[in-house]
DNA sequence: TTTCACACCCACACACCAG
DNA sequence: TCTGGTGTGTGGGTGTGAA
């Protein structure tokens, strides 16, 4: 597999006939002349860099309710023949759409990045996969702001959960890329002798689905458009949240994808860029987005989503992503390689030329290509001999035939392990066990001298040699699951302790049969999560522990007035704060999470027992210095994430006292974190006490005392916060 | 009939272990 | 140390059924 490939090679079915069979079925039948030109626009425009700027535009209309870039998208809609429309469309068209990534307006939308998409590639692409969803909730959200403001009804504003986008390198075919053998090419198959696999294009001409967005279920951007936090998320390259795992269930069984949550799969595969593959990934996804499945996400995104992925984030040689000097993730158009390499009819050929060689010297103690002995004058100073004798002694009397009359015949071994480890280090595209592998299951079942004559031939004959395939039969493993198969929750539960399945079948029976994060932890094997970088971004917790931990004891201890008086603040507090009755907070609390709590954390019985625990956990003895043990027992014992118990230090000024205060009111008070309340800095208190003004010391003095405005002082200064 | 969500398949790359 | 057995899960699909 190339590289490149999702890039570089032109997904032809991605490019645009949808709307020919829109005019079809919706128009009023004229002969549309852009299809024609599309169809010949296609490769060139493709290959040609899009510099070659066409009318693909041209007959159709776009309102643009995208206030990010506007302008630019504006811009490339009349650059490119189209009509920028001045007010929402009336709906009877189909050549007129609306450019947003929300759709409140149940008219046809496109996300910016169909606009994008079609101009870098200067062809018109299929529109559907770009459709936005209606969005019935934010409709009304949009329509009770407007009574409420009384302004005139508008077109939607436009949602900043997009991403940042850059300009996509035009796709290109690469010389040396993988080109597949033809069909009628001879290759190295004992069981077929077909090409080893043919790219089946699947077909997705001839979607004529505009009310494919009427049809899906909407989902709650409604919450988001309220907060006004959008625009923190559009200004910085950070995905999406994950969409709420509380959505209303699906009036079928399967359920639409919805642009937020094919958002979000997009940022997770851009920051998993090697990982883009794999089942695993996509698996581990689907903790996140509980309508759909792994086996269902994934498809989603190599089927529709990979098509829209037009950058990643720049990772190391070992997948971890790269950072520049900012601190910001870096945007490239080049695709990391993927974990595991197939391996090429070159690779195939080179390693049986080395293990003929190698097989050769062991034999006859003769370099292959220089035909020199290697047997070393006995009487040599140091003694020693060249090459091995793994061979019978008869075959080292034996002067033997040239490299080139040499076979290597029935013969298997010895290859020594040493062999592959100089072979992978030379040639590091496969590992060690991944060249010996090759040689055990197919060098060997092919046979060496076969293949090597086989490419020979096909070189000679001018025409492209095959890798060798189909030489593992391995029988299937009865009561194995099928590998690569990541299915229903129902069959994840199949895996859990008895007791298990009854805690998550009372939870979903509780939430009325829907299944949702508390009862999917169970489902969830430990350690079976995103890398720390997408839960980081998940959780919006960036908290930096290890500054916590480097400021050594100096940010938790505290001079005895200080403590002192912080002692009696609680003192006083307890009464207010410290009292909610846990056993009337149901388990688990509604703003519990998988972004925040480990599957263990639903195996308590109770808020109380929670609690409980947590008081048990932060009065054992810990020294102050020791605040990356503290937040490990927390996770281990409780079940609270690092990143979650690692703000919550960080809010608290290390002050553990307040450690349960923190979860009982935000229970209890259904927020996170808990506003107004002793003990628990916000992020406007620690701007308050930056400012110094007189009045904000004032105040935070009445809600915290003057004892934590001294410790929280300290911990601003040493870069705690 | 078509589309799409979801289930399922399987060759094989890569790994590890035991004799 | 060599070797064979085999586990795991990637990579690239296809099959099925509801809407």
């Amino acid at each position: 597999m190339s590289q490149q490939d999702d890039f570089e090679t032109p997904s032809t079915n991605a490019f645009e006939d949808a709307l020919e069979h829109q005019s079809q079925h919706y128009e009023d039948g004229k002969p549309d002349t852009r299809s024609d030109k599309d169809a010949s626009g296609k490769d060139e425009g493709a290959g040609s860099g899009g510099d070659d700027q066409q009318d693909i535009f041209q007959d159709l209309g776009f309102f643009i309710a995208h206030d990010e870039s506007r302008q630019e998208l504006e811009q490339l809609v009349s650059g490119h023949g189209g009509t920028v429309l001045s007010e929402l469309p009336s709906g009877k068209s189909n050549k007129e759409f609306v450019v947003s990534t929300i759709n409140a307006s149940d008219l046809p939308t496109v996300t910016p990045t169909y606009i994008k998409t079609c101009c870098e590639n200067n062809v018109l692409m299929k529109v559907q996969p770009f459709l936005v969803p209606y969005n019935e909730f934010r409709a009304v959200i949009d329509t009770q702001l407007q009574n409420e403001s009384g302004e005139k009804p508008t077109a939607p504003a436009d949602d900043a959960s997009e991403t940042a986008e850059q300009p996509v390198e035009s796709p290109s075919t690469k010389p040396g890329e993988d080109k597949r053998p033809d069909a009628d090419t001879p290759q190295p198959s004992e069981t077929n002798g077909g090409p080893m696999a043919s790219v089946t294009a699947e077909s997705n001409a001839g979607s004529e689905d505009q009310g494919a967005g009427a049809r899906r279920e909407s989902v709650d951007s409604a919450k988001n458009s309220i907060s006004g936090d959008e625009s923190d998320v559009v200004k910085t390259p950070v995905a999406p949240s994950p969409p709420s795992a509380r959505q209303p269930a699906a009036s079928h069984n399967k359920s639409s994808f919805t642009e937020e949550e094919d958002e979000f799969i997009l940022d997770v595969v851009r920051k998993n860029p090697t990982r883009r593959t794999t089942h695993t990934l996509f698996d581990e996804i689907s903790h996140y987005v509980p309508k759909h499945t792994g086996n269902s996400i994934r498809h989603r995104y190599r089927v529709y989503l990979a098509k829209r992925l037009n950058f990643v984030y720049q990772v190391d040689s070992t997948g971890k992503l790269v950072r520049d000097d900012n601190g910001d993730l870096i945007k490239t158009t080049v695709l990391p390689k993927s974990l595991k390499n197939k391996f090429t009819a070159s690779e195939d050929y080179a390693l049986s030329v080395e293990v003929k060689k190698q097989f050769y010297r062991d034999i006859y103690q003769m370099d292959p290509d220089t035909g020199e002995s290697l047997i070393k004058d006995i009487n040599a100073p140091d003694g020693n001999l060249k090459g091995s004798f793994g061979a019978g002694s008869d075959e080292r009397q034996n002067p033997g035939p040239s490299f080139k009359d040499f076979r290597v015949g029935e013969r298997r071994g010895p290859v020594p392990r040493e062999f592959f480890k100089k072979y992978a280090d030379e040639n590091p595209n496969h590992t060690e066990n991944a060249w010996r592998d090759r040689f055990r299951k197919f060098l060997l079942t092919f046979g060496i001298d076969r293949y090597i004559e086989y490419y020979e031939n096909e070189i000679a004959q001018s025409r492209v040699p095959q890798a060798m395939k189909n030489m593992t039969n391995r029988p299937k493993r009865p009561g194995v699951p099928t590998p690569g198969n990541y299915n229903s929750f129902a069959k994840k539960v199949k895996t859990l302790s008895q007791q298990q399945q009854q805690q998550a079948a009372a939870i979903i029976a509780a939430n009325g049969g829907a299944i949702d994060p508390a009862a999917l932890a169970f489902a969830i094997p430990e350690g079976d999560f995103l890398d720390e970088e997408t839960l980081n971004f998940i959780s919006g917790l960036r908290r930096d522990l290890s500054k916590i931990e480097s400021a050594g004891g100096a940010a938790f201890a505290y001079p005895q007035e200080i403590a002192e008086s912080i002692r009696n603040d609680f003192t006083n507090e307890e009464a207010q704060f410290d009292e909610i009755d846990p056993d009337k907070i149901p388990f688990p609390p509604a703003l519990v999470t998988n972004e925040l709590f480990m599957p263990q954390f639903f195996h308590f019985g109770s808020t109380r027992e929670f609690l409980d625990k947590i008081n048990e956990v932060i009065s054992r003895d810990y020294e102050p210095s020791q605040a990356e043990k503290l937040v490990q027992d927390l996770c281990d014992d409780v079940g609270v994430r690092k990143t979650f118990s690692t703000s919550i230090l960080t809010a608290l000024s290390g002050d553990l006292m307040v450690f349960p205060r923190y979860f009982l009111c935000m229970f209890h008070f259904g927020s996170n974190p808990p506003m107004n309340i002793p003990g628990i800095w916000t992020r406007e208190d620690d701007e308050m006490l930056r400012s110094g003004e007189e009045s904000n010391i004032k105040k935070l003095t009445q809600k915290h005392g003057a004892g934590r405005i001294e410790m929280r002082k300290r911990f601003i200064a040493s870069d705690l916060v």
